[in-house]
DNA sequence: AAAATGTCCAACCGCCTATGA
DNA sequence: GTCATAGGCGGTTGGACATTT
């Protein structure tokens, strides 16, 4: 017998979430920070179940998260974080692997998400199904294997395995060509560095292809390169905001904040924000208006 | 203008692991 | 060691919106 559902009570809400739910859950986890996610429901006064308003927290409502379609240099990035997790051992194990990882360690999605901060494994699972898949099969490669399709025309690439496609010395050059094929993101066969939509994005995508130890940390738990948390709030040095960090920068997030009150910013818990983090708001307010 | 079709993504679902009793 | 539970994960779905016919 299956484990019976966590949300089979009656009078548990499903499907979209209101402004008034959202506004309920970002006052209640801004007040009390993240806690026991089954209390959740009941304390902020949410005929919701648990899980779905942790998802609703993580996929949506974090104001670290970055708003809008991934830039060419994350979905760069996402591609070549698939292929070398999907391709990190013989050839001859891969069928293994991609079997066993689906059963035991179903993380891709997590583990490139940590590496994309104010991105969400979501977000990226959907961007790559509905985007990445189709660009890549589009130039023939395929999505899983990250190998060309129609392997009998090229015969010589049997013998090559996947370690060999990506050469740990040229990883800039890892996803320009793939025996020939370009898998670019885009139909410009540019480097990933020169798709970068913005000079962050390029030290960002950089540093992580150009890093193995960074690649072979995605296997064990180790500590994402920027820590996604953002429970510890730090007023920004205004000389620094939107550093090579890849976070949304704070007046990015400002502006997120500043679209919430929509419903009333007051309504969202900030006043748990003190005087310092108003102030540095309330600065770039001022900005804003410039 | 209306219907059909395609695309996108938020949300749900079921399974797995970690943890504590 | 076993069991129950919470949290976390990827897969999938369904509805809203966009585009095409």
């Amino acid at each position: 017998m299956g484990r019976q559902p966590c949300c089979d009570k009656l009078g548990v809400k499903k499907g979209p979430w209101t402004a008034e739910e959202d506004k309920k859950l970002i006052n209640f986890i801004l007040t009390n920070g993240q806690c026991c996610w089954r209390a959740v429901p009941k304390l902020a006064g949410l005929r919701r179940c648990g899980k779905s308003c942790r998802l609703r927290w993580t996929n949506y409502l974090r104001p670290d998260l970055k708003r809008g379609l991934l830039t060419e240099a994350e979905e760069q990035l996402v591609i070549d974080l698939h292929a070398r997790l999907g391709n990190r051992f013989p050839k001859d194990m891969i069928c293994l692997i991609v079997i066993t990882s689906q059963v035991l360690s179903n993380q891709w999605w997590s583990k490139i998400a940590a590496r994309l901060p104010g991105r969400t494994d979501n977000e990226i699972k959907n961007h790559w199904n509905t985007h990445i898949k189709k660009k890549l099969l589009k130039r023939g490669i395929d999505p899983v294997t990250h190998e060309p399709l129609h392997k009998e025309a090229r015969p010589e690439e049997s013998s090559s395995s996947h370690a060999d496609i990506l050469p740990e010395s040229s990883n800039n050059n890892v996803m320009q060509e793939n025996d020939g094929i370009v898998i670019n993101s885009d139909d410009n066969p540019r480097s990933p560095t020169e798709n970068s939509s913005s000079p962050e994005d390029s030290i960002l995508l950089d540093s992580i292809c150009n890093d193995e130890m960074l690649l072979n940390s995605l296997w064990v738990d180790e500590p994402p390169l920027v820590d996604a948390s953002w429970n510890n709030i730090i007023p920004p040095d205004p000389a620094n905001t939107n550093d090579d960090t890849g976070y949304p920068s704070w007046e990015e997030n400002y502006t997120w904040l500043s679209d919430c009150q929509d419903f009333g910013v007051h309504d969202f818990g900030l006043e748990c924000f003190d005087s310092m983090e108003l102030s540095a708001l309330s600065t770039l307010e001022m900005e804003h208006k410039h």
